[in-house]
DNA sequence: ATATGTTATCTAGATCACTAGACAACTTAT
DNA sequence: ATAAGTTGTCTAGTGATCTAGATAACATAT
């Protein structure tokens, strides 16, 4: 391998060999069950050492992708890989399926304040402030996603303290008269944890998110809320419902 | 900064700072035009050296992101995130908008083969062959985004040809009869870039990608396409159209 | 039972990354 | 005009990372 390379990107040799490995994963070039190119394989694809190799491999193994097994060889465990839906009906208990009774929904903090300018007019604030909550939602004891939430502070100056109280956003939101939203647009990015998001979702530094920054409103077109929604990119995937009944199986 | 933290993760001390600082930028907390904190107010926050924080605004300024001055500081420049719009009739001129005519689309490859079992049972082959095409599309000399498409290969045999000689894959699809199609389902993803899609997008090793896979049908319900699109997530964010006219603005 | 293949662990050397300091060159404030 | 603030560049030392080899322990094939 390129020693140049490495100063030049930053990422030690091993990790780079790691994401390589874990995109062949996701990628299909190996499936579940599927035993990886020995250590001396990979040690010569990759051109470093076997101990260089062995680190990628741990890294993986660390992550609950793949299991080695000493005389037998390096094997590929089962997806884990949480399909969280995204369309005009965004609700959280949709994708947790029977997994719901699992999760939990926690405020970690909340302010009102002046929020920035792009997001004051999307949510067409009649004033200057918003109540702005930063979310969490575990499932099974493990971070799913890390959300920050933004009300017009006028409308909702409450809201907080209510989702405190709640198991979903969706029930808070029931419980000051709101039974029904739409997601309008969403905006998917990704991009490297910050050490924050990191500490927040238990990744590693360096991990990627996939970020959804959404705009919901109510049916008749009032903006209610805006989400940002960091979601671990190794352990959540997102699935667009393209509405309008197609009719397709 | 912990030194142990960077041999556990991988991660140069700088290359985790220029992520940081970018997701500051990407979420806001930095805008354009903006200055960044001192080298000195950023090495005492992360507990570096100042060399170290020094190349970490370096790799943001290769990228684009932020331009230092000497004597005067280092400021945010102008976004260049291109927002590729995603919904049921998913056309890349629509995202591309006025700059569809400095776009190129050209193939790179392509095999009659059997696909992934998960590919074939999406698009309910006839026998047990698919066409697989790898495509690149750039923009402004950019590379914005490199897809893989699957095609039945006895519906569609000679679709390679047909989409080295067209300028868009719904170009390519009228000219074999299909005049009209829509996206069932998507999913998207995010993880490091491999060796071989950081090459093909001009990527630096370890850089992000925006993996979105995406089942297209003909109006009727018959799957037409299977593609996976790769973007260069430094460069390129989801626009989600959520179907259904809403009527919103 | 034995040979071969594969992962695991130990020790050790060479090269690279981060730290550190000093000083130059430019911009901004007074 | 001058002081202070900020980025840019040079040299150099120390600790970390990758390489390397050897050998043990397990699994698989013959």
């Amino acid at each position: 391998m390129n020693k140049r390379t490495r100063s030049a990107t930053g990422y030690a040799a091993w990790r780079l060999i790691a994401e390589e490995l874990r995109g062949d994963i996701a990628g299909g070039a190996l499936a579940v069950g599927d035993r990886l190119p020995t250590e001396q394989e990979l040690s010569e694809r990759f051109g470093v050492n076997r101990h260089t190799v062995r680190q990628a491999v741990a890294a993986l193994a660390a992550d609950g992708l793949v299991e080695s097994r000493r005389g037998s060889g390096t094997y590929v465990l089962g997806g884990g890989i949480h399909l969280h839906r995204l369309g005009v009906r965004t609700r959280m208990s949709l994708s947790l399926g029977d997994r719901a009774e699992a999760s939990a929904v926690r405020v970690l903090d909340s302010a009102i304040e002046a929020p920035p300018a792009d997001i004051a007019d999307a949510l067409r604030l009649r004033g200057d402030r918003a109540v702005r909550v930063e979310g969490m939602r575990t499932v099974g004891g493990r971070a799913l996603v890390r959300g920050t939430h933004w009300f017009d502070a006028e409308r909702f100056p409450d809201i907080a303290a209510v989702l405190r109280r709640s198991r979903s956003v969706t029930a808070a939101l029931r419980s000051v008269g709101v039974d029904d939203y739409l997601r309008v647009s969403t905006t998917v990015s990704a991009r490297h944890a910050t050490a924050d998001e990191a500490a927040d979702l238990a990744l590693e530094p360096g991990a990627v998110v996939l970020v959804a920054r959404g705009l919901d409103a109510l049916p008749d077109g009032t903006p209610l809320q805006l989400v940002v929604a960091r979601f671990p990119a190794q352990r959540v995937a997102l699935e667009i419902e393209h509405g309008g009944g197609l009719g397709l199986a």
